[in-house]
DNA sequence: ACCTGAACACCGTTCAAGT
DNA sequence: ACCTGAACACCGTTCAAGT
């Protein structure tokens, strides 16, 4: 709790060599970049060459693509996380569980391909972007047991359920495109949300 | 209206060769097991080696893998329009909905990664898939027209929307996977069709 | 301990050469 | 007219060789 989560706080072990981390934060810096540019599926060759690295560094800090994604959000799920926990005591259940949707919903927009990375990582054991997208839906678990609580919500639905509809409205919204790249994210929330009243 | 539509009826132009047709059909056949298997990024390398054909000759019958898909999907798709000349007679127009609406996500459902590559495909001028889909975000319109005219839909929704929606409940439903492999459809759609009425 | 980059098996796509 | 398959530029991943 408290404290700042920074991007290193994600380096494993505990001592590394100098080069070693300036290669680890070039490399989750340019992933970033990059995901923004391509979506999810940029390719690992092409960071690690951005980065100044050989395949084979990245491939040692990250064995797999998940692990990247995982690193690369650290500090964007740590806000999301503040914001759960700031949720959590408004008075209105009801409208922090709407807010914590949307909130939940953009962060899976964040990148192209990001709402499908993270819910198939999410039935994946070995997934460290899953476990720690575990904590998004423990967060969702007790803004939805307070928002029972109140009588705001009475559908019988899971925070499992919730998180996976945040991701699903995360893709319709990107697919929606009514003409002018509005945002169709709080529109089709509040379909959503009317759903489980 | 009425007839039959057969695979064959997407072919292009007029007379075509025999062996062309020949490679035609079997690569369609093999396309459809491969989406199968490996969803509808399967290998088109793959696909032209199992039909017995070359690369070029796939590429030749089917400009790009949305090509393939739309050709795969001929049948199934003219029996879910049959479906919606069907419902458009039906006396409850809001069940109607909630059936075609059902419909269209086990279609989208078909193979894994389906959903993604028809919506997609829907707001790509050239794509064949987004064209023939685009029939039924039509057929959508007219069962949410009658829909509407019995006060069953009230909410300020459009017909793609509806469609698009039909596509999120499908990629949500193959995600929400609760342990066991239950279809997840009915539940997940009853939710968020409360939520237009 | 960590990095490098060649190497491997793959992929989509094109196109000259065949029939 | 249509097919073939070599060729190209790519990709993810591994691993022996370096420092």
């Amino acid at each position: 709790m408290g404290g700042t989560v920074s991007v290193e706080a994600a380096a494993p072990s505990r001592p590394m060599r100098a080069d070693a981390r300036r290669n680890y934060e070039a490399i989750v810096r340019v992933a970033g970049e990059a995901f923004a540019e391509h979506g999810t599926h940029a390719s690992l060759d092409d960071i690690a060459c951005r980065a100044g690295v050989g395949p084979g560094t990245l491939y040692r800090h990250f064995p797999n693509r998940d692990c990247l994604l995982e690193a690369a959000l650290v500090e964007s799920r740590y806000k999301l996380q503040e914001l759960g926990a700031r949720l959590l005591e408004a008075d209105d259940a009801g409208a922090a569980l709407d807010e914590w949707m949307l909130a939940l919903a953009r962060h899976a927009n964040t990148w192209d391909g990001l709402a499908d990375s993270i819910a198939q990582s999410l039935s994946n054991e070995k997934s460290p972007l899953g476990a720690s997208c575990g904590t998004l839906v423990d967060a969702t678990a007790r803004l939805l047991e307070q928002a029972r609580h109140q009588g705001a919500v009475t559908a019988d639905v899971t925070a499992r359920d919730l998180f996976v509809m945040s991701g699903s409205l995360a893709w319709a919204a990107d697919r929606a495109a009514r003409g002018s790249g509005e945002d169709e994210l709080p529109r089709l929330l509040a379909l959503l949300m009317r759903g489980i009243r």
